[in-house]
DNA sequence: CCGGGGTGTTACCCCGGGTAACATGGTCGG
DNA sequence: CCGACCATGTTACCCGGGGTAACACCCCGG
């Protein structure tokens, strides 16, 4: 059996593994599940990074494919990102273990910056940014201000996504309107409400 | 010296190892800088994660009162909504080694889920949940919305700020603009452009 | 004088990432 | 057929970090 069939199974492997334990399982776990010990997988991917990212290209590249298609979908602006959501909360709702790995940037990782976007993000933050450029009109800021969209959208829906995740306070339609509304500059249209315009807003509990 | 003071002088001490060697600073390290060993610290804060917490709480309560206040400014809401971003990015900016401690979720944390989002921006998601709910009237889905729009804004300005932070592409006043834009529906607003309805996106690289 | 609660220490456990060194088994050139 | 080679696999170890046990000191009040 050469190199390739052999990784993939490892993969596999390691891949039920997070399944079931979360993207902290430890190596020796995965070496237990391929019925195999520890150097072997230090053999096939270097290090931990190097397995996690093996495991995370594989996904990735479907949650990615699947985003990069809805970008390019010709479909009205609003529909389209409204269709950009729901694919990402769909790829996450799907299995959300793997998604966690996606999106949570592995532990053990101090090295150069504490990027908040984990790489699989940091992708589809790539995409978004080449998408605006493309498709709408920005002006002179054109680049500037993609990049900062690219990003930024791609934090939003990752953290709103997490939440809802979480705490699934709604149907996942649902979700996509209320984003999409946000993007869609209702913060902005909506009127204010009259009542409250300074509240006391009295202490500071500091309640954790 | 009773306990108090003590642990100001541990944490200070912890913060100093933080500033330097970031949020990945080992106890050991820590213990070092305040010129005694280990076990004190555990007497003082149970385990690393107190410490942590102890540490965060002490610079989030600045962060979050400058949050806080900026989103109570009696202003119109574009310039309150400005203002809020630029206190944030100000805040990060002051002291990015702290920010990460604030803004990235400590590495061992396996438990419960996996939140994108650090209990300090947690907080800060609350505040912006509550003060949408009091001041924009948003109709049924008020409660929903104003949830749901508090985590992303939130998220948008992580990850967004954390792109800044990096690679400081253009002035803070620049950023609060362009984030401002976007949250301002001018991804909605802008003309298409007209050429590039769809792009040809020939291959997939792939690349990392 | 003595006991308790604070400060501090050394030395250790456990676990996880990572590696060195050795064993096994098939395949290929002589 | 035999040795060389190479990948696969093993055991046993190192290291560093979180966390703890056990012991030592010091000071203060009864």
């Amino acid at each position: 059996m050469s190199r390739e069939p052999r990784r993939e199974q490892l993969l596999n492997a390691a891949d039920r593994v997070i399944q079931r334990e979360g993207p902290s399982a430890s190596m020796n776990a995965i070496a237990a599940e391929a019925g195999i010990t520890k150097p072997i997988l230090y053999r096939h991917f270097g290090d931990r990074t190097g397995l996690i990212r093996a495991l995370t290209e594989r996904h990735t590249s479907g949650l990615l494919a699947a985003v990069r298609a809805a970008l390019a979908e010709p479909l009205e602006r609003r529909d389209r990102v409204e269709h950009v959501l729901d694919t990402y909360l769909a790829g996450i709702e799907a299995r959300p273990q793997v998604y966690r790995l996606l999106t949570h940037p592995e532990p053990g990782d101090p090295s150069g910056a504490g990027n908040a976007l984990a790489p699989a993000l940091r992708q589809i933050a790539e995409e978004i940014t080449r998408a605006v450029q493309n498709q709408v009109d920005l002006g002179a800021d054109r680049d500037l201000l993609a990049e900062a969209w690219g990003r930024g959208i791609t934090g939003m829906v990752l953290a709103a996504g997490d939440w809802w995740l979480e705490t699934r306070p709604c149907t996942r339609t649902r979700m996509v309107q209320a984003l999409a509304d946000l993007l869609w500059g209702r913060l902005a249209a909506a009127a204010d409400l009259p009542t409250a315009i300074l509240p006391p807003t009295p202490a500071e509990p500091n309640g954790d």
